[in-house]
DNA sequence: TCAATATATCAATATATCTTGATGTATTTA
DNA sequence: TAAATACATCAAGATATATTGATATATTGA
């Protein structure tokens, strides 16, 4: 029960849900892409990747000062809600990369 | 977005998960029933098959004072959670039939 | 080494949600 | 008709979550 309301409440959130399916539209992003993407601030942006990292959707990859994120091998309950988010046809962002170095 | 927010929230709280469960397991039953079963207050109880309600899990029908829960026809996503709440295998309180009148 | 960048986290505030107890309405039965 | 029962809803307080701005750490490049 405790997996499946940590899973249930990362995405009571509709940033968080967008996030994700950001995320799984573009592949591997860092915060600083969805910083920019989004228009948010980078703690906002940090927290709610965060979150969803502990639910289990996101894999978090360090390089030099960059955290990149990315899709985790998903269960069945996790793998049925990002179906389920698919099918929402989200408005998403433009990816607007644009970190001040790369 | 917002239908599935609705839906996600409604499950974002383990009371609201073993009420959906519970009547899964047995079918059609009244406020009372889930009030002695649980051994919550009836105002509480109200509120929480009120959200399950709304967010298209389950379905009332009036009938004299007593007001019947019971599942809902569920499209995919419903259907989705409800699989994974079964997966869960929760332990349920036993059903305990008091309702002063029936 | 120093400054800039990327990220994480904390404290404060705002907002949302949950619980309880009180109240209101409808129905049934004495 | 009056009392009891089933249920819904509201107000108040408690708890949880989200947002922002500030601060801390690590890395890189001048």
């Amino acid at each position: 029960m405790e997996e499946f309301l940590r899973v249930v409440s990362s995405l009571n959130d509709e940033t968080r849900v967008k996030m994700l399916a950001f995320i799984d539209l573009h592949g591997r992003v860092c915060v600083c892409d969805i910083e920019n993407s989004f228009g948010m601030i980078q703690s906002r942006v940090s927290r709610h990747l965060k979150i969803l990292k502990d639910a289990g959707f996101l894999l978090v990859q360090r390089e030099g000062r960059w955290a990149y994120f990315s899709l985790a091998d998903l269960d069945e309950l996790r793998s049925d809600m990002l179906k389920n988010i698919r099918k929402l046809d989200l408005r998403l962002p433009e990816l607007v990369h644009n970190c001040k170095v790369s």
